[in-house]
DNA sequence: ACAATAATATGACGATCGTAATCTAAAAAG
DNA sequence: CTTTTTAGATTACGATCGTCATATTATTGT
């Protein structure tokens, strides 16, 4: 019948999924719903939740269109999930970092000129502010997770020192997203762009060794 | 003539324009355009570069959809424009004010809750981050404005000093804007989006306070 | 006064949007 | 093996999108 021709679209359009036919397994079609809300959270941190519509994101994910209602029950419906896998994903990567690691890491050209891989709140923040509560509740949930990541091992949780730890994370939180869409927001490789981010960087960095008042060490750190 | 009739349509739409005839002078053309302009402004804001179209934008402006382009080449050129114009709105609401001013009035719930009236690079940055290369020009320019607008006057310009206020203004600026986005993408009247607008503004305050070189007051300020 | 101009209204174009109905055939259930 | 279920493809709907063509008529230039 008209198997080759399946087979040669197969080829064509999704190698790695290798399957175009009408019914597949149960964990496969799971899998390639997590490829469609990984797809789309490269896809919406790139161009933005209405820059992308869904047909051209299932496109994008190697599928029609016409599936899409089968995974999710709504365009909004995936856009909470997606942006709750990559802010999820911001979150794991900061584990376990140092927060003077994290922001040279985020602040950095690379992650200015990396949407599509990096942070969900600075690709998706100013977008985010426009939705639905629903979608506000998955960002708090993952800016939360975040916090946690960053919060230094507090092994003994005076409350005091939890609370100054907190605020700090969310004071250098604040300050890294808006360091990347003030530098995002000018054109690429313009001065502007590169002076905001080192100054930034700088600044950052320089209020955490600052304000390490565990390590007393004011100027000349451990000697 | 039918002037009365003219005049019952004025009323009913645009009371301050005052016209719905066809030919219009050539003076009320100018402002009708910047009219529309202020409106793109204050809607693109409200609802992002996507969210608003053409023909709802008039229609707020109290037009048809059929003049748009015979006062603007594209929705692109009004997107450049209108960002402008709110670029320079805060500029110039910003001229003369102290920092710490300008951080109070920034980072705070009145600012956050209203983003119609509010900064147009807290309200758009993220959007004009996916924009063209023009509108990113016009946000270049509309930030180095504001960080002209708050460089406190050197009347010596040392290039130390000068530099060295510059990065300031620049890291205050990246701060403030990140607190509002961030607080904006959490859930409306959420504890945390009230928690980080608090947390940031005594930070930044604080790093105001302390890093004031000039006035060497330490802990104790001026006796 | 007359002719040329241009600001607005009306209507329509093709493209794309989110969503849904229908079809197909293989997987899952019996 | 038979039946039921369902992931994905195809097709289509109405709405809206940005843009443009045309008509109208008061203003502007002469």
């Amino acid at each position: 019948m008209s198997i080759d021709i399946y087979v040669c679209w197969t080829v064509e359009r999704r190698p790695t999924k290798g399957r175009l036919d009408m019914r597949v397994t149960k964990a496969q079609a799971e899998q390639n719903r997590a490829h469609i809300v990984a797809t789309a959270s490269r896809l919406f941190r790139e161009r933005g939740y209405d820059g992308v519509g869904v047909a051209e994101l299932m496109a994008a994910a190697g599928f029609t269109h016409g599936g899409f209602y089968k995974h999710f029950r709504s365009k909004a419906d995936l856009m909470a999930e997606a942006s709750a896998s990559g802010l999820s994903t911001t979150a794991a990567r900061a584990e376990g970092l140092d927060p003077a690691e994290f922001v040279e890491r985020y602040v950095s050209r690379e992650h200015r000129d990396g949407r599509g891989d990096g942070c969900t709140i600075a690709a998706l923040g100013g977008d985010a502010a426009r939705q639905s509560a629903d979608l506000k509740t998955e960002f708090a949930a993952g800016i939360e997770n975040l916090l946690t990541a960053l919060q230094p091992p507090t092994d003994t949780p005076g409350d005091a020192d939890q609370r100054a730890a907190r605020m700090m994370v969310i004071d250098v939180l604040a300050h890294s997203v808006g360091a990347i869409m003030l530098s995002r927001a000018c054109p690429d490789g313009s001065p502007l762009a590169d002076e905001i981010l080192d100054v930034c960087r700088k600044e950052i960095l320089a209020s955490l060794a600052q304000g390490n008042s565990d390590q007393p060490a004011a100027s000349s750190p451990e000697a």
